[in-house]
DNA sequence: ATCATTGCAAACACTTTGCATACGC
DNA sequence: GCGTATGCAAAGTGTTTGCAATGAT
């Protein structure tokens, strides 16, 4: 199915330590769930995977806790979509992929000669995002009235 | 202060029929404001700068009229703001930068090896969107306490 | 007369805020 | 016990929808 490497609690916890982050329970499932799943996921995909095992959860605590993992730059939020926050844990730089179909995000591969640059015509550069959109491979194959128009 | 050059009704209309949307007098009047103002406006800015002219226009017209256009491919839809969406008119691929401090968005351009292509990673590609954020020139050089700490 | 556009009001969806409760050290 | 995290309810904001009125051919 998905594919979901265990990660240590320990390493969770030196992680949002070490951005002065208390590692409370909630915290660590939301980070542990970004981390495992490699899904882009949205705040309501989050609420929906944890209030499985946590039925106390509330949505304002995903709310709170992603604002500060982005706020700390533990997370990144996209704004690949329209209408909903996705959030994404990646160490090294990489384009994102959002199928107009299904909605899923992909992480793409980029040969990125400018994602290095700190200012770009005069503008400090903080962040940089590359969104691609279309039809993803599952849906091309799936669904082949694409080919035919 | 802003430039803005003169566009002739003529060629918005023939703009808008060519993709077979009837150019009504409020659609010619976003369309060119898009056009004219290049400073990717959200429909809260579009609305309020076209309601002193045309004090009946809704907000519901302008949503509708930038839906029809984006559909139809005359302007793109900008995902660069997370609580707004922006519209940008730009035939040639250009990329963005947002400022976290004004809000304001800036066309920059990008040398884009990977621009042209149809596919990656199998995923079929129709649109790509490169988005900086940071700080931009006017705002740092306003405000150096950005350069302080 | 017919059909599409406009625009008001209400509904929707995502996110934030206020505040009381519960938790951890 | 004290300070922070949690979570419910309500408010806020951007966007869409239902539908009646208006406008164009």
């Amino acid at each position: 199915m998905t594919k979901t490497k265990n990660i240590s609690t320990d390493y969770l916890k030196e992680l949002l330590e070490s951005k002065d982050v208390k590692p409370s329970f909630q915290r660590l499932s939301v980070l542990k769930y970004i981390i495992q799943k490699k899904n882009h996921p949205s705040v309501d995909t989050i609420f929906k995977a944890l209030s499985k095992d946590i039925p106390t959860l509330s949505k304002t605590t995903i709310y709170n806790t992603l604002n500060l993992l982005t706020q700390k730059g533990i997370v990144t939020a996209l704004t690949i979509a329209d209408n909903e926050t996705r959030y994404d844990f990646g160490e090294e730089h990489h384009a994102h992929f959002q199928c107009a179909v299904c909605g899923m995000v992909f992480d793409v591969k980029v040969d990125s000669d400018f994602c290095d640059r700190d200012f770009i015509d005069g503008h400090k550069v903080d962040e940089i995002q590359v969104h691609f959109k279309g039809v993803c491979s599952n849906c091309l194959n799936k669904n082949n009235t694409f080919l035919k128009h």
